[in-house]
RNA sequence: GGGCGGGUAGCUCAGGUGGCUAGAGCGACAGCCUUACAAGCUGUAGGCCACAGGUUCAAGUCCUGUCCCGCCUACCA
């Protein structure tokens, strides 16, 4: 007896083929190869803890991908790894030192260095396992890390190049601070988040003049640090201050009242107070009017010395406290205006981000992005949805110089060296000999790289650049970029500008950015806002397959996508169907064993439910390779859950049941091949459940066309298409049509299970009645339980009988004792409303001679065939209407 | 302020280039332990496809406008 459990249970499967796979090496990519190359390298996970849902949707999708290119016969690579990810790891590391008692700062650099790479051991070795168990096919002797020796050198290879080549450069330039982590960030990692502040009005005397300035400022602490006054210069109601002096409230300063169109007349009061240190507009135009800088907070953002001594050490937000009560104890203060306002917070540790001057590492990124976008226009880059090109264009055209440097610890330190002897600057791989001067005394720059610029390098850095390797021969550009479009512009823009920077080439042919999952509610799951969905307790619960089918049949083109349990549940009960069905056909393949010699590919095609189910295979095949080639990995989960349940399940397992009891194990081989060649299909979604299955059919015992190799399910071949039976579809179609009727006349008229009935058939077209025949007679009582059947060109209804009307045909079923006449006449107006509403739209339709003269002739041929059955089936229900109402008037009598 | 996406059954969503009587899953209701599966089987109910115009023989689908919801982006202090 077979030794299948009677409910799925893929805690006992999963571990066991993952390492089966492994030891085979089915997921090595050949370097150089005969086969059409196919590549993908994987967004790799931070090491700052296990992966999260949306790591498992991206990995899923993209070993859909991967495990049907490799059974299509391409030499596919899947190139895995993790990220260093800076700054997100020191923040983590820094709350975990400062549980400790101890700090970054204490620990000194290398020593911090040194227990984060302990750190990235432990995280490194759980997300990996967490990408096994979620049954990722990575080529995992290829793995690489982002801070690895081999992405050292590349990172420092790519750093002295764009320096070399002008395009990274030492500046002065504000750029947004965080007081927190104490490094600039670029503007993409500043979080606009809106904050319910006040518009604070303040009063700044003009000297010389009885005249009073009114300024609006969100943050009047930075007034510390004015350096100006600024109105527009057509402004008439300023226009005699212009060259004038205001009086500084609280500092004893004077500083200019200048011209300048920036300024908004319509906006507060019209007159703007300039901060240059600390506001971005503000410093653009202090660069304009020469104004000075002056920076009134420290690195930190505490009050530093340039601003008066009672506000010195205070932060920034007890300085505005401050502040605001000395403005109104001096009358300064003219009113407070509750204003809702954007403020910028840093997306790792969520500090007000602070624009701060300082000097710093940029990237000119334009000319990169320029040549992005040109590469986009001649298609050698695709974005899946398409109406990602547009951002994806949007922020190349509006770029701007990328701050490179961050000042942290973990990271590659950027390759720079300062002569200790002149201060002269040298890019180069290692320490420099000796410099110009003639000195030989060098300090490295204690800055790092962003992370970003590290990662903008991985799809040719893990193939061995800067070395010409025969990986990057076969494998760049990589075939597809899968990714959530969140980090379209941190990562994959990034890449594909330093790909053309530095390999001349795009790194990837195709983006297929899919959504973001979401809960039920529509709101993305994430950690901190507790709605997240834990991937391996998921699987523990439900399996990996159920897991990641129920997130390929959620990855619409959305931009958010609701993951909902019932969904994951979904997925299970689905898996347990597919086990079942597997079950029910090895438990009979025992008594019926398949011969050896047997043919059942493309045999006992004059069997109608074997032709049929070849050609809804065809179908199946044809719209999930399809769906796989354009990314559509919902449809492929739903064409497959469809053709599975709804009609192998449902249909043909039923019918071959029917075949077993007559002895006729032909129609059981075909069920084994089938479902073989739907274990194929199905396999890159659910990986392990079609391989436990598809190992245990039959392929050896009798010629197998499809399967090259016997070993796995993973490297079986793809199916290929074999050709759809549309005779046998519409036949199967009135069968299934008038099973359904009959089912639906017991259910609806309450007809008992055990009440005998029989079944009166009318079908007056010969073609059809010999086609049916046979099958009604055989399989109308085992699907419908009734007793008999009885098929006839033209029949009598029998008195007391329900009825159904299928076009021609018509079903009757005598039900003397049993029949509920007002029930059944309820059941007949239905249908007849809904036939009368069928009949006058199309009636309409073919009224309008419109119609008959421009419509293509194939759907006004449509059009007459289906009013012609509604009017059959119409005028049928009349009659049966006008008999049953008759009937029940002799029954009053 | 600009831009994008969405509004279809109680809920979550499908419905590429207009053309079957608008579908699925979940949920609801009714009946079934039918020898693979109760994580199952059978049946039923439920939709002015947001709204208003327009194009067309034909609109859930294309165009215009309006109203909601979400997101991305922007220097209004």
């Amino acid at each position: 007896m077979t030794n299948l459990p009677k409910t799925y249970t893929p805690q006992k499967i999963e571990g066991k083929w993952y390492q089966f796979w492994q030891k085979n090496n089915y997921f090595h990519a050949e370097a150089t190869s005969e086969k059409p190359p196919y590549a993908i390298v994987i967004p790799p996970p931070n090491i700052t803890g296990g992966l999260h849902i949306g790591h498992a949707l991206d990995n899923t999708l993209q070993d859909c991908l991967i495990r049907w290119r490799r059974m299509q016969g391409y030499n596919t690579l899947w190139m895995p790894g993790t990220d260093h990810a800076g700054i997100m790891t020191e923040v983590i590391m820094e709350r975990r030192l400062a549980d400790e008692g101890t700090s970054r700062i204490a620990l000194g650099r290398e020593k911090f260095i040194e227990r984060m790479w302990q750190w990235k051991e432990e995280t490194h070795d759980y997300i990996i396992s967490q990408l096994q168990q979620l049954g990722c096919s990575c080529d995992w002797e290829r793995e690489r890390f982002t801070y690895d020796e081999g992405f050292c050198e590349a990172v420092n290879t790519a750093f002295v190049q764009f320096y070399e080549q002008g395009l990274i450069y030492q500046d002065t330039y504000m750029a947004n601070w965080c007081p927190e982590c104490n490094t600039v960030i670029s503007n993409l990692e500043v979080e606009p988040i809106d904050i319910d502040g006040n518009f604070y009005h303040i009063r700044y005397p003009v000297k010389e003049s009885p005249i009073v300035l009114e300024i609006a400022t969100t943050r009047p602490e930075t007034m510390l640090g004015d350096t100006a006054v600024a109105v527009h210069p057509d402004d008439e109601r300023y226009q005699h201050l212009i060259g004038k002096k205001a009086h500084l409230p609280l500092c004893d300063r004077e500083i200019p009242i200048i011209a300048d169109a920036y300024v908004d007349r319509e906006f507060g009061t019209g007159a703007l107070k300039v901060t240059p240190a600390h506001d971005t507009n503000d410093y653009e135009i202090g660069l304009r009017h020469n104004l000075e800088q002056c920076a009134v907070f420290t690195r930190d953002g505490y009050i530093n010395e340039n601003a008066p001594e009672k506000y010195v050490g205070l932060s920034r937000s007890d300085c505005r406290k401050r502040v605001v009560e000395d403005l109104q104890s001096a009358d300064y203060l003219v009113k407070i205006v509750p204003h809702r306002h954007a403020v910028g917070h840093h997306d790792r540790c969520g500090a007000v981000v602070e624009p701060t001057i300082s000097l710093q590492w940029f990237m000119n990124v334009k000319p990169l992005a320029q040549r992005a976008i040109e590469a986009t226009q001649k298609g050698e880059v695709k974005f899946i949805p398409e109406r990602e090109t547009a951002r994806f264009y949007h922020w190349m055209e509006n770029i701007e110089p990328w701050p490179v440097a961050r000042q942290r610890w973990w990271g590659h330190r950027i390759p720079i060296w300062y002569c200790n002897a002149c201060d002269a600057i040298t890019a180069a791989m290692e320490t420099p000999q000796q410099c110009e001067c003639g000195a030989s005394d060098f300090r490295q720059e204690e800055d790092v790289l962003d992370t970003w610029f590290s990662s903008g390098l991985w799809p040719f850095s893990t193939m061995g650049w800067p070395a010409e390797t025969p990986e990057l021969k076969t494998f760049y550009p990589t075939s597809v970029l899968v990714s959530g479009w969140d980090i379209l512009f941190f990562w994959i823009a990034r890449m594909i500008m330093l790909g053309l920077g530095c390999m001349d080439e795009v790194p990837f042919r195709t983006v297929y950015l899919h959504g973001l999952v979401a809960d039920e509610k529509g709101q993305k799951m994430s950690k901190s806002k507790g709605n997240s969905i834990d991937p391996l307790e998921t699987i523990a619960i439900y399996g990996v397959d159920a897991f990641r089918f129920a997130l390929a049949n959620a990855s619409t083109p959305l931009p958010y996508v609701p993951l909902p349990e019932s969904q994951i549940e979904a997925g299970r009960r689905f898996a347990n169907k597919i086990w079942n069905a597997a079950r029910f056909i090895l438990m009979n393949l025992e008594k019926h064993p398949v011969p050896a010699e047997t043919d059942t590919v493309g045999t006992h095609q004059e069997i109608l439910e074997i032709a049929w189910i070849r050609s809804r295979l065809n179908y199946t095949i044809e719209t999930t390779t399809d769906a796989l080639e354009n990314f559509r990995f919902y449809e492929a989960a739903q064409v497959l859950y469809a053709f599975l349940w709804h009609e192998f399940c449902d249909w043909y397992l039923e019918f071959t049941k029917q075949r077993i009891a007559q002895d006729e194990p032909e129609a059981l081989w075909v069920a084994a091949d089938i479902l073989e060649q739907t274990m194929r299909l199905i396999h890159p979604i659910m990986p392990f459940l079609s391989e436990e299955i598809w190992q245990q059919l039959p392929h050896g015992g009798r010629r197998n066309e499809f399967a090259v190799d016997k070993s796995s399910v993973a490297i079986a071949s793809w199916p290929e298409p074999i050709g759809e039976n549309a005779t046998a579809e519409a036949t199967m179609a009135t069968l299934m049509e008038v099973i359904e009727s009959v089912r639906s006349i017991r259910g609806e008229l309450n007809v008992p299970m055990g009440a005998s009935v029989e079944v009166h058939i009318q079908c007056p077209d010969a073609e059809i009645r010999d086609r049916l025949e046979t099958y009604l007679a055989q399989y109308l009582p085992a699907f419908t339980r009734v007793a008999g059947v009885i098929i006839a060109e033209r029949l009598q209804k029998p008195p007391a009988s329900a009825e159904a009307v299928i076009g021609e045909l018509a079903i009757y079923i005598p039900l003397a004792d049993v029949i509920d006449l007002d029930a059944e006449h309820a059941r007949l107006s239905k249908r007849y409303q809904q036939a009368v509403k069928d009949v006058t739209a199309a009636q309409k339709t073919l009224d309008n001679p419109n119609f008959i003269q421009r419509a293509p002739e194939k759907v006004v041929a449509q059009k007459r065939a289906q009013l012609e059955r509604l009017l059959v089936e119409q005028e049928k229900l009349a009659r049966s209407i006008g008999m049953l109402t008759q009937s029940a008037e002799e029954n009053d009598d």
